[in-house]
DNA sequence: AATTATAAAATTGTGTACAATTGTTTTTGT
DNA sequence: ACAAAAACAATTGTACACAATTTTATAATT
C-alpha cells in the first residue's frame, strides 16, 4: 500500500531532522559529499533532498538558514493572510469530522505531553487550512511548515500562555459560523505567537 | 557578471516554453529520456528541470498540468490575498522609481504591441509585489507565475476591456496613499481577470 | 606587507551504466 | 474467451566517473 521510502526521501528526512535538532548549525555550509558519506548513499539522492529543502526554505545557497526577525515577521504576515482566509471558509461550513478533530486537538492541548501538544497545535492549524478547500493555499502553507516548525518549537516549549484558550475561542467562532470573528481571532492568535517567538528569540 | 546558463537552466526554460506554446499537450506524459534526446543533454539536467517545473505546478506526476476551473479560482484567491496585501504596502509608501515604473507600464499598455502589453502587465504587478518588501510573499507569488502566465495569455490576447484603466486607478490610489481603496481596486481587478479567463476558457 | 598571479584542492555539474521498479504484452491454463 | 502468470519493455532511481567551476592556498611582484 504505502510505497516504501526511496533513498531520496530518507535523505530528505534525515537532513531536515538534523537541522531541526541543530546537529547542523545555522548558516553551516552543507556539502553533498559530506552528507552522502554520513547517510551512506550517493550524491544523487542527497542532491534531490537538498533541492527540496531549498524549496522549503530550510537551506539557502547550500547553507542552513539562519532566519532573521524580519524573515519571521514576513512568514507570519503571509500565514496570517492565508490562515485568516482559511478559517473564514471553515466558519462558513465545517463538517462534523473536522469539528471533532479540532476538539480533540484542544483536549490534547490541555492534558498532553509537550510533544503531543506540539503535534496537536500543528494539527489544529492543519485542519483549518485543509478546510479552505484550496489546494494552492494548502500547498503554499505546507511549504512554509518547516520554517514555521523551527519557530513553533520555541513557542510551545516555553508554553505560551493562553494558547489553548485561543484555539478554543477560534473553534467556537467556527461552530457559530462567525466568519469575521474567526478571522479576527486567528489573526490575533498568530500575532501573539509571532510576538512571543520574537521575545523568546 | 551574469553567470551563464547551465544545462539545467536551459533545459528548464525550453521545456517551460514548450509547455506554454502547447508543443506538449495538457496532460501529456513527459519522460526523461525523450526530453533529454530532444534537448541534446543527459537525463540529469532534465530531471533538475522537471523538478523545478513540478515545484511551480506546471508539471504534476510527470505530466503537463491540465488545470481545471477550480485550480484557476484557487490560484486567484491566493493571488488576491497576497497582492491585496502587497498593494497596501505600496500605497503606504512607494519610492519615485517604482512609481515611474508603474507609469511606464500603463503607457506601454496603451500603445504597445501585444507582446509588449503582456510584458508590461506582468511588470505592473511585479513592481507592486516587490513593494511588499516581504521575501516570503514575493517568492510565493513568483512560484505561481508560470501557472498564472498560462492564463494571462488568454486575458491579454483577447484584450480584456478596461484592463489598463484599472491599472491606472490602482496607481492613482497608490499615489494618494489610499490603502483601502488600493486593496479594493486590486482585488476587483483580479476578480475581473478571473471572470474573463473563465469565460474565454 | 599588500596585491596580484598561479597552483592546488574542493565542490558542483553532467554524462552514463546499471539496478529497481513499473507498465505492457504475450503466453498459458481453464 | 477470459483470467492469471510470465516475459518483456519502458521508465525511473541510484551510483559513480569525469568535467567544469569555484574556492582556497601558495607563490611572485611591487
Amino acid at each position: 500500500m504505502n510505497q516504501q521510502h526511496s533513498a531520496s526521501d530518507t535523505a530528505y528526512e534525515k537532513i531536515r531532522d538534523a537541522i531541526f535538532e541543530e546537529k547542523y548549525e545555522r548558516g553551516e555550509k552543507l556539502t553533498e559529499v559530506k552528507l552522502a558519506e554520513e547517510l551512506g548513499v550517493s550524491r544523487t539522492p542527497v542532491r534531490d533532498a537538498m533541492r527540496k529543502l531549498e524549496e522549503e526554505g530550510l537551506i539557502k545557497d547550500k547553507r542552513v538558514i539562519n532566519p532573521t526577525i524580519k524573515d519571521l515577521m514576513n512568514t507570519f504576515d503571509v500565514r496570517m493572510l492565508l490562515e485568516g482566509f482559511a478559517v473564514r471558509q471553515a466558519a462558513r461550513y465545517m463538517g462534523p469530522d473536522r469539528i471533532e478533530g479540532l476538539q480533540r486537538c484542544v483536549e490534547t492541548g490541555k492534558q498532553g505531553t509537550t510533544e503531543e501538544i506540539m503535534e496537536a497545535n500543528k494539527e489544529f492549524h492543519d485542519i483549518i487550512v485543509r478546510a479552505s478547500n484550496n489546494d494552492v493555499l494548502i500547498d503554499t502553507i505546507e511549504r512554509m511548515q518547516s520554517v514555521i516548525f523551527l519557530f513553533r518549537r520555541t513557542v510551545v516549549y516555553h508554553q505560551r500562555p493562553r494558547l489553548i484558550e485561543e484555539h478554543e475561542a477560534i473553534l467556537e467562532a467556527i461552530q457559530n459560523h462567525e466568519e469575521d470573528q474567526a478571522e479576527s481571532l486567528m489573526k490575533s492568535h498568530l500575532k501573539k505567537d509571532l510576538d512571543f517567538s520574537i521575545h523568546s528569540w
